[in-house]
DNA sequence: GTGCTTGCAAACGTTTTGCAGACTC
DNA sequence: GAGTCTGCAAAACGTTTGCAAGCAC
């Protein structure tokens, strides 16, 4: 159950990790680690490749996947699905719950007690384990839903 | 206040709310809402393509997708992430929550009740009012959760 | 030297768009 | 007849894949 999470606290730690499993440290990866380590929480993709090319211009994005890929595999980060367009991923370190405004698209960190009773009823009702970090919950935040019912979408 | 889902009971009542917004009954739309009453929950935009063209054989699948745009703005139907893949829409008033299983792809509908009480915190801490219907929580069914920690992914 | 990793290009599946013609009202 | 809706083709989007060359070990 010792999993990659718990051995995660730098890029360092994460490289040894990957050295242990017979992979190869590579200023690709180096670099994207990097990259996710300074990211605040949310990141695509595509920003993540952004991040790596101002210091490494050749890394292609395949390759950002490969390795995001790879590390959500060793249990080093997560990737949500937040609504629409494409998934965002950060350290399953900074694992959290994500509450997403369906108008302004504000994105909401919830800390887990939010869904711990939803994990309690999942768990008694249906013997579902939910994994709260891997999705968002839709709805509508503070400012857009006092904004009146107007403007749906 | 009054929208589409506290109407639209068949095909039929959808088809009058429509033409009240000054939009037109076509072939394509009621067979598209009447593939929508017909069908389990869950039904990509393909699956709904293939209900409609078995009986309207040209209906393309751009149709589909500007029509069920159309139902949504008009709140007939809703459509939810399910983790990776197409989204799946339903009418809005079979609405109910999701729990999928990230290693088999179980689909469990959760009653409102289960998400009460994660939308009473996100009310009170947050102001967020959410919308259960329109996400997926993702996690391990009974069954995969029971059959070990094997197989991430 | 072995074999894991990479860049590139090309494909993928889903969804969106522009347009001219067809149809509903 | 006015204006909405359609089919089609093509593009957009995020993501994945095959391949030969390149690099870490």
């Amino acid at each position: 159950m010792a999993r990659g999470e718990d051995l995660a606290r730098s890029v360092e730690d994460v490289l040894v990790l990957l050295r242990s499993k017979g992979g190869r440290v590579t200023t690709a990866r180096r670099q994207l680690l990097s990259a996710l380590f300074d990211a605040p929480s949310h990141v695509t993709a595509d920003d993540l490749a952004a991040a790596v090319q101002a210091r490494a211009p050749d890394v292609h994005i395949s390759t950002i996947y490969r390795n995001l890929d790879e590390l959500e595999r060793l249990g080093v980060v997560v990737h949500t699905h937040l609504g629409h367009g494409p998934a965002t991923y950060h350290l399953s370190s900074a694992s959290h719950g994500h509450l997403v405004c369906e108008s302004c698209g504000a994105t909401i960190e919830a800390p887990p007690a939010v869904f711990e009773q939803l994990a309690k009823e999942a768990i008694e009702r249906f013997g579902f384990r939910i994994d709260p970090r891997h999705f968002a919950v839709l709805g509508r935040c503070a400012d857009c839903a006092s904004a009146g019912s107007a403007g749906r979408r």
